[in-house]
DNA sequence: GCAGGCTCGTTCGAGGGCTGTACAAAGATG
DNA sequence: CATCTTTGTACAGCCCTCGAACGAGCCTGC
């Protein structure tokens, strides 16, 4: 229905929108933001401060204007949360926002039973209960939750294939539902999604990736995935993961008789057992990447030859990537994070080396989130879809 | 300003679109089909009505249904016209459509001088014209106009670098608008986008790409590109243009000694230089694509064998799209769509070799507008445009 | 042939929402 | 202290949609 009440829901949303994304103002100055009269202004606030999600303040507008000063008025970050679950391989990592998406608390389980789906996601309620408990908040302050996958999962949340969990047509939505048991007159909003797709989601929002520019994110956990931002938007291939870029093969032969397809993908070449196997033939005593990464901080000779060529192959992949999608950004995330922070300067000639043509080249840089970036980025997706959609049938408003 | 009107532009659009979408219906339907009550969505015809961009029939419902039957209303074709250029290497490419976004007519204007800017540019108003008379219509009736470019253009209309016309930093946007001379109160809405850019959007308008899809489409000319679409948009990297995919490496050397960014671009081993250079190296006497297609189709065996080699090098740069961006669709344009013809069973057989893991690989097709793709594509993105968005400051809101 | 049922399109009053003007209040300026 | 500027509120007017009511047109069944 496009009723006059949808005219309210339009300007509602697009003062709160303004309150989070230029900080709080006046009466006045919402008016003017958003051209509209005083007298509108002041009625969209009075009924959001009555619905509870924005205050009034006492404080008057600091800047020195002239004439009489008005009262700035803000969101009230306590009046809703945001949480977001990372299913990862061996824990649950829990976020909650508060309304203007920032950092309420976090929490990481690690699983003692075997990840059965019914034992991880049995864990989701409880984790989240106690996670708003420490910081003195109710489950009926969660007004949606994301969750991050590791693997095939479509927006309707039936997870399709989870390979390292060995999970297969899951129907994690209807799960999550019924251990929440929310009314339907106040339901609870869900969200889901990839890990990769989730990563890079927190690394672009309100960032480039968020409004106008384009970012790739690597994440090599044990394969390697990829989560592409496109103007704020997550891209999405058919099955809802574009990035299988493991899979990708940079290292064929122009001669005709190889088979092309039997050459070494891109995650054989740069993934962990890529890393593991290089050690082995160079002689390097290392069981896990890390071992590798301390080892070559540490100026280990043998580390540091596997790290080059590490760096090399990797470069080839980032350089590729940077052609195809020509991102702004292109983040290191999981294991390529700490292994990019061994040498940064050297994965960065490396990678400039192929991009000489270009009048930009992306930047590149390591993860900022750490092995909570999954978390967030599922918390920001739902942030940013209860906050600031319009639903209209037949069109789309977004912020 | 989102005022009273603003509702009114929404319901307008938003009956547009339905009549565009799903085909001419009563003003009992729409009201369905839209949410509004009956006399809402009379009144919203009536204006369309009066502003010409719909027509009130004599037919009733056809479907035989109970009851009183209504009056079919629908789009007014001739109410609109948009127009698309493409200022190819040779030629101007100008397509005409009407309100539906069908063809009304096309027309091709071989250069005659050199392609300047002041030359080429200075051909667009003439010929546009020339096109609109030959189907009884006026520059009046156009209400915006696509530009496609062979290089890198801003969306403002600012080409930076369009190689193979040798242009550089021409301001197309204001030279246009100086040729056209549109009073203020009635302006030419104008919009540039690069080639490869446009030809994906011809493909995928209307289509799997137009809602939730993902598409790719290689074009071939001189060089390399690649427009990329994803739900409906296309997708741009930070400088306009996300496909520079002819730089890839494909063909490294996992040996750690040697150079990988002096190993063959993409663009090197499939492009239309390395057609020719496989020709004369396998002694086949041609000299443009299409006469090593035209001699592989009637069984030249040595063409056969270059085409052979191209079809799994292609396979690669295909198969690699295909799992960094899991599109639903790759089509092949310019002139690969010409040596994909040769023998596509070929073709498909060698990128599945690489995707057998997948669940779904995306379909593999030619072009299916031929040279015109790029022309089709502005105009389609002017269409959606002038059709689908309204403008609401501090939301988009879009069809 | 005709009554009854169903749907279509229109009309009109009611109500929600925004605009614009008017006005009192609060601070800055001189 | 008078003047100027700006803020926030109040109120009438207008736009838009809704809902109910009504005549019109077509079909079914008697």
């Amino acid at each position: 229905m496009a009723a006059p009440r949808l005219l309210r829901t339009i300007n509602e949303t697009r003062v709160l929108n303004l309150l989070l994304e230029r900080g709080p103002r006046s009466r006045a100055d919402i008016a003017r933001d958003l051209q509209v009269t005083r007298s509108t202004a002041s009625a969209l606030v009075a009924s959001l401060v009555e619905r509870g999600l924005v205050l009034e303040t006492e404080e008057t507008a600091t800047e020195e204007r002239i004439g009489r000063p008005g009262f700035v008025v803000k969101l009230n970050p306590a009046s809703r949360t945001y949480v977001g679950v990372d299913i990862a391989v061996s824990e649950l990592r829990i976020v909650a926002l508060d309304m203007q998406a920032e950092l309420i608390g976090s929490l990481t389980l690690p699983y003692t039973d075997p990840a059965t789906p019914d034992y991880v996601i049995g864990l989701i309620r409880p984790g989240v209960e106690r996670l708003l408990a420490d910081h003195g908040l109710d489950m009926d302050a969660v007004e949606a939750l994301g969750v991050a996958i590791p693997g095939l999962v479509e927006t309707d949340g039936l997870i399709v294939f989870a390979p390292n969990l060995n999970w297969r047509s899951i129907d994690i939505k209807a799960m999550i539902e019924t251990a929440f048991d929310r009314p339907s007159d106040r339901p609870l909003h869900l969200h889901f999604d990839n890990d990769a797709n989730a990563c890079a989601l927190s690394e672009g929002y309100g960032q480039n990736g968020g409004r106008g520019g384009t970012l790739a994110y690597f994440l090599m956990e044990i394969g390697v995935g990829l989560g592409i931002l496109h103007e704020g938007q997550v891209f999405r291939g058919f099955e809802g993961v574009a990035g299988e870029m493991g899979h990708a093969r940079f290292f064929c032969d122009l001669g005709e008789e190889q088979d092309s397809a039997a050459t070494p993908t891109f995650e054989e070449t740069v993934g962990r057992e890529a890393v593991l196997r290089l050690c082995r033939s160079g002689g390097v005593e290392a069981s896990s990447v890390s071992e590798v990464v301390a080892l070559a901080t540490t100026g280990h000779d043998g580390a540091r030859a596997v790290f080059d060529i590490w760096a090399r192959r990797l470069a080839i992949g980032v350089a590729n990537l940077a052609v195809i999608l020509n991102p702004s950004e292109i983040v290191l995330g999981g294991k390529t994070a700490a292994m990019f922070s061994i040498d940064p300067k050297r994965v960065h000639d490396e990678v400039n080396r192929h991009l000489r043509f270009m009048f930009k080249t992306p930047t590149l840089r390591a993860s900022s989130r750490g092995v909570l970036a999954a978390s967030f980025g599922v918390a920001y997706a739902v942030h940013r879809q209860r906050f600031g959609a319009v639903e209209v049938p037949g069109l789309s408003l977004t912020a």
